[in-house]
DNA sequence: AACTATTTATAAGA
DNA sequence: TTCTTATAAATAGTT
């Protein structure tokens, strides 16, 4: 669709090889966009140019999850080749998507379907939100407590040092505190290395 | 490029949206094997149908490369915004909110695409879990300081307590107390209305 | 970065 | 699905 006709063949010289690179490779991403959205699919262009700089598009869906189904589609392979630390370091419902892909693989189990991937991945997802919900409340909660608790011990502790006050008819001292108070001026106080918190 | 003009918009008749799948699909990908074998680079396409069948090319390296390429592009992206790196440094929301909406107010509006979009919401995903995790941790760090905070106050608590113990040479008591003991055999204990806590 | 002659992709029909 | 073909769309070479 030019001039001419193009022999598929590399393109030598180095300035026009730039030129149809940079044309072809924004043809082929509207492409890309526009099939996605006449079909309602999901579509990745992934372009790494001869100089090592990358393009991508992701239409229909993002491209972590359009990566993730083309992984979890070819997770036999991935196994085999030992990628299976790299979807282990991934996002973690793509970690819990393993592990029950794992025990979906149990001998007695022989089809697992894209579907029903899905199905499980949707799943995981709203049961990780209820999750992540729970865990907030319940530290919430905890939070809350701890602060009460501490009021409460604030109040008692007050209280019981109410009564260490000097200028009060008040006594807080042993025996031997009393003697020492005699004997440095310093008595009636609580002992010096108890951590008064504010 | 057929028989009529195509207006870029859902096809909703089920059939013709196959056949349109089918026809560009294979258009796309045979595009990309001419780009990537004219201009000696790696192009992947992965197109997951309407159905959830997944049809995917690598030219030029295979598959795996060509996501590794990818990923390792995405997390110098995220790198380079420094949106999680703010994040863990404390970044307000108000803060987030701004550069989120810097970048969107970007002048250049040809590049505010459907892409840079999609590329923004990876981001934000990205930074959606550095702040939870930035939450559960400071969560975290709250209850273990409430907790020690309880441990001192506690053992405040205790020696402040121990002087009130009957049967030691201590008196933690006021003068109308004292009189009270006389009366009624209950005195030298703190008043019995502060809630003592375990 | 535009232009345009031509090739190529594909929509509709069979 | 596959083939055919009219026509829209992409793009090679040029400016």
């Amino acid at each position: 669709m030019g001039r001419r006709k193009v022999e598929i063949k590399r393109i030598e010289n180095k300035s026009s090889r730039q030129v149809t690179f940079s044309k072809r490779r924004n043809g082929l991403i509207g492409k890309a966009r526009q099939l996605s959205f006449l079909c309602k699919s999901s579509i990745a262009v992934l372009a790494v140019s001869g100089s090592g700089k990358l393009y991508n598009s992701a239409s229909g869906d993002n491209m972590s999850k359009i990566i993730d189904r083309y992984e979890i589609h070819h997770a036999d392979e991935l196994k085999a080749l030992d990628l299976a630390e790299k979807i282990r370091n991934y996002l973690p419902h793509k970690e819990l998507l393993e592990i029950v892909q794992s025990k979906l693989e149990e001998p007695n189990v022989d089809t697992v379907s894209v579907d029903s991937l899905i199905s499980m991945e949707e799943k995981l997802e709203t049961a990780l939100s209820v999750i992540r919900a729970k865990k907030s409340e319940l530290m919430m909660e905890e939070v809350k407590s701890l602060q009460e608790t501490e009021t409460l011990l604030r109040e008692e502790n007050q209280i019981l040092a109410s009564h260490t006050q000097l200028g009060k008819n008040t006594f807080l001292v042993t025996e031997g505190e009393r003697r020492m108070s005699r004997e440095n001026g310093s008595g009636n106080k609580v002992p010096e290395t108890l951590p008064l918190l504010k």
